[in-house]
DNA sequence: GTCTATACGAAGATAGAC
DNA sequence: GTCTATCTTCGTATAGAC
């Protein structure tokens, strides 16, 4: 297999062995067997755990920004990307059951390891809300913005908390629907 | 040290350790050390590591029984225990911008690692919840009493976990407001 | 109840052959 | 670029002396 393509590969496993059984907890042998390779053959990719951390967190950056570029150009109201937000919630309820929010989770554990790489994970988070301040921006809502999206963002990693923790699915959808009520409140008090 | 006295001092100091580095990261040589014992001692007192995590869930039961105890009896009024809740927040700021919130963080680590104790972790929340349901129901919100404990318990969660990712100390103060202007909002809500 | 010594395996990391 | 072999450290866990 060419370099570029083993490379992406490993990252890819990597990205979601972490995701699904955490950071400290996934071995470069899980992560080697799972690629096909051999461990040595890993260590010509990557020299310590830190450097694939750091390319599993570049690619989860990637990948959110892409993310949130798609949401923007297929709808056009900022409402709506708002709901395509919140509703990542219920496309993705049976890994967050299982594993929680991937974002979340990563902080979560780099804060308690107390590592280098802690900062870089919460980028992650400020890709989040610097998009949905944005949003509210577009909205209307200049003052406020900011605060709403870290409202929108703390809120959906509550219910991703609890969510992992109690296994409900219909707590995530009463929870999805507050805080799609609650936007629409935010919006209407905006036209007043 | 007598018996009993050594063994709740390595339930105390596990809890800790597992508290700021996680269960995982905390091992045993760490917690002997602390405890001022040898390696081989500690195994006098637990035989596994799922042992002690087994005690220190407990402990943390316990105490969070005591807790919510200790609120009901200094505040007369439901609204005041709540608002008790709700301010942990700013109380252990400092801890949860550093290593989230114990309970969140504990039970998001054992989903990861699909450990047996996951659930029994996950009574914690539903001690508090239990609670907060309680609480509200005192207030005459039959119907709603338990989606409204869920949703405080759910929104304090979302402060937590963004907290530690952002460090953001007048993050968690402006939410723990927002929590106390909603819970208000509910109250008044119940008289009409 | 507490200690030292030690077995055993897993994990991170390196060396060097192909 | 990929492999096998190996080193080293660390963590869980046990045995047995005091």
């Amino acid at each position: 297999m060419a370099s570029a393509s083993t490379r992406h590969n490993i990252i890819e496993i990597a990205d979601d062995l972490f995701y699904r059984g955490g950071f400290e907890a996934t071995s470069f042998a899980d992560i080697a067997v799972k690629a096909g390779i051999s461990r040595g053959n890993f260590y010509y990719y990557f020299k310590t755990k830190d450097e694939i951390l750091d390319a599993v967190i570049d690619r989860r950056l990637q990948r959110t920004r892409a993310m949130l570029d798609g949401w923007e150009a297929q709808a056009p109201k900022p409402r709506e990307r708002i709901v395509a937000f919140i509703e990542l919630l219920i496309a993705n309820r049976a890994p967050i059951m299982a594993h929680g929010c991937p974002v979340g989770t990563l902080c979560a554990e780099l804060a308690k390891l107390d590592h280098v790489h802690q900062e870089r994970a919460a980028e992650i988070f400020g890709l989040f809300a610097h998009w949905l301040e944005k949003q509210f921006r577009v909205l209307g809502a200049d003052e406020a913005a900011r605060e709403w999206a870290l409202h929108v963002l703390a809120w959906s990693q509550g219910v991703a908390s609890l969510a992992t923790a109690f296994k409900d699915e219909e707590f995530i959808r009463r929870e999805v629907a507050d805080i799609t009520g609650w936007l629409d409140g935010r919006i209407a008090s905006l036209s007043n």
